[in-house]
DNA sequence: TCTGGGGTCCTAGGACCC
DNA sequence: TCTGGGGTCCTAGGACCC
């Protein structure tokens, strides 16, 4: 029963590179937040050994030497062409797992084995045509197989433009291929099961498929026994077609510039939580309790160091902006301590449910919590319409010295009507 | 000057109870 | 008073992912 995992290449550069064709064989890379490190690199920008998660400012004097072209990240964009790319792909099967921002599964049961292959060719096919995002499939009986299918069709190891089905490979080729790739490209396998595993003297995947089971099991744990179970055909992970309500919500960013006062601090806190509640109301959802935390800057090691964390309860689980930023001031003004240098502060809402769920007798104040929801509805519809942020309390405030740095964002061509690209 | 952000799951260990 | 085992629940921390 054949899964096939579809994976953008270079997914933020290659969204950037629609708009702009004549990026088109030249070296770019998007930034994280901030501009602070590399997160995504055509494959011109891993040629000249730019590397993944690269501090920014030590590439900089390379990229100018190569002409190499650098965004900020453009969250708003990166969503958009995401939500384009799933929608196509659910076209291609019954049954769909959206992975991840530029990742999806898809059940191909319903597809002749011989004509897998085809049908991956007209899925690249399609999402090139329809959207300009290259795109590789992988093809196997297992969703850690599929991942793995993925990897050799992006690497050209095997499989031909881009589509690797592991269907069309004997067992001793494939024992051959598995034994030629790194323990450290499974799914599930990081860099600590990576040493550990080495410790044991496996190596490559097909030490790690043909690795004793139990031994795994004790050593490890159950997970990376369903990994091993998965690598040889047996189906262990299925499809999770609906999304799970989310378990967390965390909004957080490094600074800026580096901020020593409670106020430029409250502020930030302020607005992260702010913006964490409405992706709370958004998924219908309330919260228990707050958590806040703020560091200084640990690469400098020269400088005293301290991390504040702390976890507010709610007097009960709520989704109002207002009453969050409170119990999120609450707790930074119990972890705050003067003289030091601060880098990053954020927020975790925790306790999350169903709004739907919590029984009527909780809100004890019918009326308060009557005009609550109001007015958190007209903040998210006001904020939907105007764009982000137009208005928010004042204890976010308006300066923002803490603001992360993005100079260099490409328009929101595909969600703003005013940054729409212009064809000369 | 400058080093991301947002998630999930599992396990071990402590608290508590019988 | 001490001793013991077993069960549950919760939390912190680790590991992983994109």
């Amino acid at each position: 029963m054949p899964f096939a995992l579809i994976d953008c290449n270079n997914f933020y550069v290659s969204c950037e590179r629609v708009f702009q064709p004549k990026l088109n064989g030249k070296p770019v890379v998007v930034l994280s937040n901030n501009d602070g490190c590399i997160i995504s690199r055509s494959n011109e920008a891993k040629a000249l050994g730019v590397r993944m998660c690269a501090p920014w400012f030590k590439m900089e004097k390379l990229a100018k030497q190569n002409g190499i072209v650098a965004f900020s990240s453009n969250y708003t964009l990166y969503d958009d062409m995401s939500k384009r790319f799933m929608s196509i792909l659910s076209t291609f099967a019954p049954r769909q797992e959206i992975y991840s921002i530029d990742e999806s599964f898809l059940d191909l049961e319903v597809i002749e084995p011989h004509s897998l292959v085809a049908y991956g060719q007209k899925i690249r096919k399609t999402v090139l045509r329809s959207l300009g995002l290259p795109v590789c499939v992988g093809i196997a009986d297992t969703k850690t197989l599929a991942k793995l299918a993925n990897y050799c069709a992006k690497m050209e190891l095997v499989g031909e433009d881009g589509v690797c089905d592991f269907g069309q490979l004997n067992d001793a080729e494939r024992s051959a291929l598995f034994a030629s790739i790194s323990v450290r490209e499974v799914w599930g396998v990081g860099r600590r099961i990576s040493e550990g595993l080495l410790a044991m003297r496996i190596k490559t995947i097909e030490d790690l498929r043909t690795a004793n089971l139990k031994r795994i099991r004790s050593q490890f744990s159950i997970v990376l026994e369903r990994t091993v179970q998965e690598l040889n055909g047996i189906s262990c992970i299925q499809m999770e077609e609906v999304a799970k309500p989310r378990q967390q919500i965390i909004v957080s960013r490094s600074f800026g510039t580096m901020i020593t006062g409670l106020d430029d601090l409250s502020e930030s806190i302020a607005y992260f939580t702010s913006r964490a509640a409405e992706k709370l109301r958004q998924d219908g959802s309330v919260a228990a309790s707050i958590s806040v935390y703020i560091y200084t800057n640990a690469f400098k090691e020269d400088a005293p160091q301290y991390t504040g964390s702390t976890i507010v309860q709610l007097n009960q689980p709520s989704d109002d902006t207002m009453e969050l930023v409170d119990a999120a001031i609450k707790g930074l003004k119990e972890i705050y301590r003067s003289g030091f240098h601060y880098k990053k502060s954020g927020v975790v809402l925790m306790g999350l449910q169903s709004k739907g769920s919590i029984q009527a007798t909780l809100f004890d104040d019918i009326d308060k919590q009557t005009k609550s929801d109001n007015m958190m509805r007209t903040l998210d519809a006001i904020n939907q319409k105007m764009g982000k942020g137009s208005v928010t309390l004042a204890a976010a405030g308006l300066k923002h010295r803490w603001a992360m740095r993005n100079e260099r964002q490409s328009p929101n061509y595909t969600t703003d009507w005013s940054e729409l690209l212009i064809v000369e």
